[in-house]
DNA sequence: ATAATATTTTAGATTTGTCTAAAAATATTT
DNA sequence: AAATATTTTTAGACAAATCTAAAATATTAT
């Protein structure tokens, strides 16, 4: 595996990130999520054409190529062991650890790689919950499932809520419960099939059926199709 | 403190290593340690002048200014550090530390260079025995001693050998005794002057007064002024 | 279908860091 | 101290990554 530029590598990230199982990215919408200008981009899918990371032609957007997917997934690994050591070890909070992990990313040392995962203890998910790929860039498939499906005592992590009404993230607020809160069911009551939730240590506290349905998690016991969604964006 | 470029760091770095107590450092100097041109050097000495980071008049070689010793200091604090990191916890050997910090040094999020030194326990040296600057820029003075010198059970690491020839350098890979070896002194006998020494938890072994005459050490507990030899090239 | 709009690419400029070759300054020899 | 050698700087070029403005292509709306 050839080592490849910083921008190189945020380019390759990002193509893997908005690229949909089968659609392909455009030129704007790159632009949009790296903050550069769509001339830029054309220039650097050029240049990742000849290095068959990508596939491409004039005006038709771009997929990564195999090869492109492997290094994403490398550096998506790097990414979230880095998350996982500030969260972990370094006690910083789960939404402080991904602009540091930005810069740490491109240290591509296969062997502190490897290392750092073993010191770690091959976490399977970084603390927003999203998978962690392994040495040969297996990622684990983790389907997002609804709260309400989730069962007791597995712990899962938020990642996305069907309403966007203000009353429902009113609500929300007041729980404390967000994208990327790491939570586990603790009971659920049959009489109106509300349930206790626990947030880490904190004491449990319960929720209607009606917000559960809204709350989508993913679990590394269930779900996450590679290059859906933008989680980690 | 401003953020500098990779290249900047590299170049800032070296001076550091370079400079004596006294002296200045030349542009081939310079070049040589970064294996680059004189003209780059010249090229990047003008950029820092401008930056404030040294003096330099043309011609007369450059000294690091004040605001330049505390950018090199946070540098050289970051790679310790990570150094530390990478022998400790992840359990590189210590001729393979220096390399990977090499890279990890540039990462410069202050909070997560504070946050690895409490993770580690504020360590003093790095596992080369060099001092590690600590979150202010203060460097703890550690002055070279010669091995007869060091106290009973006072951890010290191999700075240097005075004799360079063939018979003790076969005799110190004998006794597996490098730069960088950290050991101890656990008893010294009147009779001839001879000590025992133990390299991390094997058993201890003798040396000879002689042999030992001929090795420097240094102790967080005893040397280093700050800028003068390149352990940490 | 063609005019209007939006997107994408090209052309040419800019910045950072590097290089080679030549000129200028300094050091060393005889 | 003049000639020679070495070191350092300058001048000009280049590659990577970016930008603006203009041209080319694609999309959409009438």
């Amino acid at each position: 595996m050839l080592n490849y530029s910083t921008s190189e590598e945020n380019y390759i990230k990002a193509i893997f990130h908005l690229q949909t199982a089968d659609g392909t990215v455009t030129t704007n919408e790159l632009a949009h999520e790296l903050k550069t200008r769509p001339a830029s981009v054309t220039d650097m899918m050029k240049k990742l054409k000849t290095k068959k990371l990508l596939h491409y032609q004039p005006y038709q957007g771009f997929r990564l190529s195999n090869e492109g997917s492997k290094v994403a997934l490398g550096i998506i690994r790097r990414h979230r062991l880095w998350e996982y050591f500030l969260a972990e070890k370094l006690k910083f909070s789960w939404d402080e650890v991904h602009e540091v992990a930005e810069d740490l990313e491109h240290v591509s040392n296969k062997k502190l790689v490897d290392k750092l995962d073993e010191f770690l203890g091959f976490p399977r998910v970084d603390p927003h919950g999203d998978p962690i790929p392994d040495a040969n860039g297996k990622i684990e498939i983790s389907k997002k499932i609804g709260l309400t499906e989730l069962p007791l005592n597995i712990p899962a992590v938020v990642s996305s809520v069907s309403d966007q009404s203000s009353e429902i993230l009113e609500l929300l607020e007041h729980k404390k419960i967000a994208i990327g809160t790491r939570l586990e069911i603790k009971k659920r009551f049959d009489f109106d099939n509300s349930m206790e939730v626990r947030i880490g240590r904190q004491p449990a506290f319960t929720i209607s059926e009606q917000l559960a349905k809204n709350i989508y998690v993913t679990s590394p016991l269930a779900s996450f199709p590679p290059g859906e969604g933008k989680r980690n964006k």
